[in-house]
DNA sequence: AAAATTTGACCTTG
DNA sequence: CAAGGTCAAATTTT
């Protein structure tokens, strides 16, 4: 931005609690919803009290706690490496919630560390958005320039079992805000489609291993989502790469912790991507023509050729 | 066009 | 007065 606003109003104090241009939507659902990627129990978790109304948290996923946060100012803390960043519950006018938080980083580890300090409780009856059991989600019905596709590779969350296609897109939006990914094997990626002018691309976001943490139990349609899904229309997006080749393995439904990797025969499963995606990552491109995804132990788990990189998203 | 974010100004607190 | 918190116009994103 070059222009700033030299010139402002006085604002009438105290606060009109408000008037943040235009809430979320009316909607009962918050919408897409925000990642929980680990809302059990934030990393590091380190309660303490300031007051009744107060709490503070240490967490890798200080944006993805299950609430839908608006952002309303930044600020440089004196002696901080980081800025520290405010936001309020985006139903702050819809439904007079006052919940509101502080995140400011702490540490400049990788993953970095985030204190996140919480104000009131949230009044707004929105329903925390449980983890990211964004189930494998091509989206075939939305019409919009934007479309996603999650493929979950592993299981999280409370198995809610929600199907938000928003959700998707919300991810993105967040990641690409929020998250610097650090570039570790992970059980999640999503691939996102944009419409650059006339060029079609694809990101992938890789989630830090760290941000995925086994779950419980959680249920996650047989994969690939792709082909099960309707004959996408034609104004939105189908995959543009073609499953070259796809193991008919039956997937199981349910998958219980600790299983989920090993019931997965993902090395058969091969994408081709040879003309639609453009993946960048600060770590350059993947060695070779192929990226591959395997377990902690070993155990190939994805298989993407030909020049893909991750994109880190920044 | 609408929604969300950015960012300096302005306010409160200590 | 300094530091932190919030506002809201400008800007960016969707």
């Amino acid at each position: 931005m070059e222009l700033q606003c030299l010139k402002r109003k006085k604002p009438s104090y105290p606060f009109t609690q408000g008037a943040v241009m235009g809430s979320a939507s009316g909607s009962c659902s918050p919408r897409g919803g925000v990642f929980g990627l680990s809302p059990q129990a934030p990393r590091h978790s380190c309660k303490r009290r300031k007051d009744k109304l107060t709490r503070v948290e240490h967490t890798l996923t200080p944006y993805f706690d299950g609430h839908l946060w608006r952002k309303y100012g930044q600020k440089v803390i004196k002696d901080a490496p980081y800025p520290r960043l405010y936001f309020r519950c985006s139903y702050r006018e819809d439904r007079h919630c006052l919940a509101s938080k502080l995140v400011q980083q702490v540490t400049h580890d990788d993953p970095p560390l985030y204190e996140v300090t919480y104000k009131h409780e949230h009044t707004c009856n929105a329903a925390p958005v449980p983890a990211p059991d964004i189930e494998a989600d091509a989206l075939p019905t939305d019409t919009s320039d934007d479309a996603a596709l999650v493929l979950r590779f592993g299981s999280s969350g409370d198995g809610g079992g929600r199907n938000d296609h928003g959700g998707a897109a919300m991810l993105l939006q967040e990641q690409q805000q929020y998250y610097r990914p650090v570039m570790h094997p992970s059980p999640l990626v999503m691939i996102n489609k944009f419409d650059d002018s006339n060029i079609s691309q694809l990101h992938a976001c890789f989630f830090p291993s760290s941000h995925v943490v086994p779950p419980v139990v959680s249920s996650c349609p047989p994969f690939p989502i792709i082909e099960s899904s309707p004959t996408p229309p034609t104004t939105s997006w189908s995959p543009s790469f073609p499953i070259i080749e796809s193991s008919p393995t039956v997937v199981p439904s349910t998958y219980h912790e600790g299983d989920m990797f090993s019931t997965l025969d993902w090395d058969s499963f091969i994408y081709d991507l040879d003309d639609h995606a453009h993946f960048s990552s600060e770590n350059g491109q993947f060695p070779g023509n192929a990226f591959s995804w395997e377990t902690s132990d070993g155990n190939p788990l994805a298989h993407l050729r030909k020049g893909i990189k991750a994109e880190g998203l920044f």
